[in-house]
DNA sequence: CCGTACACTGGGACCGGTTCCAATCGCTAC
DNA sequence: GTAGCGATTGGAACCGGTCCCAGTGTACGG
């Protein structure tokens, strides 16, 4: 328990430094040499102890992966493609779920240090000033998904366009009321997303003509069932919408509930568009916006670990493609 | 950048040692001095460097939390609670997700090493002979969750009982053709629990006087696709079941798709069952068996912690409370 | 007035690596 | 034969903490 390089210095009768230099393959080692460390080290199973080193090389190996409400199933497929691609590097993830802002303010304020980690992916959730500046203070490499913020480099895709993209898809199949459900953008744990793809939708209904009126456009937390509740109170209203997009694919999971249960059929007298296209999405035949999830959080480790090696960090905004995934939730409306 | 423990004791006039014994709250230090230090401290805002203490203290303060598939969500919601409680305590996190025979050899190979992590959590992984005696070789704080060795501590529910009793219910309602849809028990990355809910549908079956041929057992890869295969086959056969008891809940929404597709309804002409009680399950209206995901995380970090601090294990064993939570998708058979 | 117990403190050794510098060695060039 | 050079090597210093030991100062009992 315990090889320490000095007992493999002294099985293999070689100062300490020279078994340094064969463990970081460094030049200028005798292979005779070489040879004989390499046995001791094998002879010993000698692991050299991660700590000693970071402390030595005042680096951590480690990345901080900042991420919101872990119970979302988008924000755990852009986790495992982080995990996946962190740990073909060689570099250990520790994990922060932010469910609170007490969280998150400790969170931010423990967790920027160079001394702590090497870098920083943070997940939906955008920064705000005080946060940016102790980040940069700290000139700790990190890179941001589905988050935004001018001055850090980031993964993204265009929500507004996502937004867009499923409103037009409504209107060419005739609809002209169409309402949007989405979350709550102002708490502290926002989501910008939401907010962007909303602003895609009113852009669509404007330039086709039509009117987004307050009464279409429902905001809650993110749930099926508060979701289901807004959806609700629209259809029994006076002038109820003919489609709905919503802002993932949970929500548009709980519009189609309540579409049954106030008596319309989907898409025979309500069309619903989702976000993210998760299996949920599938299932369901929803007509939904895809974004590629796993493979935001493989780019964010690409680019921070550019960026932790002192390489050029590249465009600050990255954008992914996203595409209009039509199945069975969408359908021109009831005459 | 990098205040060290040094500058702290040279703004404050004391030596080292001294700053040391106030950050480490030991007793033996002047009240006055005290103040000294702590004013220091906080003028040159000193954080310890945690390298530089885990070295010292050979302790890593970090947990290993290893688990298969992140793309289930019974296995995120352990996730969540082991996360919460582990920050709670000072604990990084760091997390192995393990998709293929692979990783796992790798994960189980490299991570047992104590100075690279305090403890290990192992999530619904039954590690076999040689990963045992690796990780008791080490001596390594070990907890296993949903998962089972005897030679190791462990926080699971009794999956023989929920297979039981999602059959019992079933039976009680006058089915006699009950079938099962489960995981595939001989992967390299195996759920045990699959196996064993089989092993109590079996027993409720049996001792009902009833059979369950080899043909009401379907066993397929974690998803809803093939589940819903499986249950075409079977509700296609010569002898169709009237209920099926699924293995979790996922597998569940597949088997109530396939049941659409043929032309059955539920719960009026099958009945399914599922397992977890995820939120899937009460939107699909399924009746499930629910067992406390989160609370299972919590717990095994709870025990965990202790065998760092090197109290008592408590029973090696521990077994979390189960129900039967009965919605709409069980029914008498059709006569 | 002095020996001693006790509270407090400074600083060296250590944790286990990396890196730099100086020393050694063999070989070539003159 | 020897100066000069590059390749190779050992070992000290360092990363930033913890901990132990010895030393100082003070109060107290005899």
């Amino acid at each position: 328990m315990g090889v320490t390089i000095t007992d493999v210095a002294r099985l293999a009768g070689v100062g300490r430094g020279t078994v340094s230099r064969v463990l970081n393959e460094r030049a200028n080692v005798d292979p005779a040499t070489r040879a004989r460390v390499l046995a001791a080290i094998k002879s010993l199973d000698f692991v050299p102890n991660q700590t000693a080193r970071r402390l030595s090389l005042r680096r951590t190996q480690t990345v901080a992966v900042i991420l919101p409400f872990l119970t979302r199933p988008s924000a755990v497929e852009r986790l495992r493609g982080i995990e996946l691609t962190l740990a073909a590097s060689g570099y250990d993830m520790i994990v922060f779920n932010v469910e609170t802002v007490e969280r998150r303010d400790a969170v931010f304020r423990d967790l920027p240090r160079p001394e702590r980690v090497d870098g920083l992916i943070i997940v939906s959730l955008s920064p705000h000033a005080a946060e940016l500046e102790r980040i940069q203070r700290t000139g700790l490499p990190t890179v941001l998904v589905d988050a935004h913020h001018r001055a850090l480099p980031r993964v993204v895709a265009d929500d507004v366009l996502g937004g867009r993209l499923a409103t037009q898809h409504l209107i060419s199949l005739g609809h002209r009321r169409v309402a949007f459900i989405g979350d709550i953008p102002r708490t502290p744990l926002a989501f910008t997303s939401s907010r962007l793809r909303l602003t895609g939708v009113r852009q669509a209904i404007l330039a086709s003509g039509y009117r987004l009126p307050a009464s279409l456009v429902g905001i809650g937390d993110h749930s099926r069932r508060r979701a289901a509740e807004l959806a609700t109170r629209m259809l029994t209203s006076a002038l109820p919408p003919t489609a709905i997009v919503c802002a993932s694919d949970t929500q548009a999971a709980g519009v189609v509930e309540a579409a049954g249960h106030v008596g319309l059929t989907v898409p025979g007298t309500l069309s619903v568009t989702g976000y993210d296209d998760l299996d949920l999405a599938d299932h369901l035949g929803l007509t939904t916006i895809r974004q590629p999830l796993f493979e935001s959080g493989v780019r964010a480790v690409q680019r921070l670990l550019q960026a932790v090696d002192g390489l050029a960090p590249g465009p600050l905004r990255e954008v992914q493609d996203i595409s209009l995934v039509i199945r069975r939730s969408t359908a021109p409306p009831a005459v």
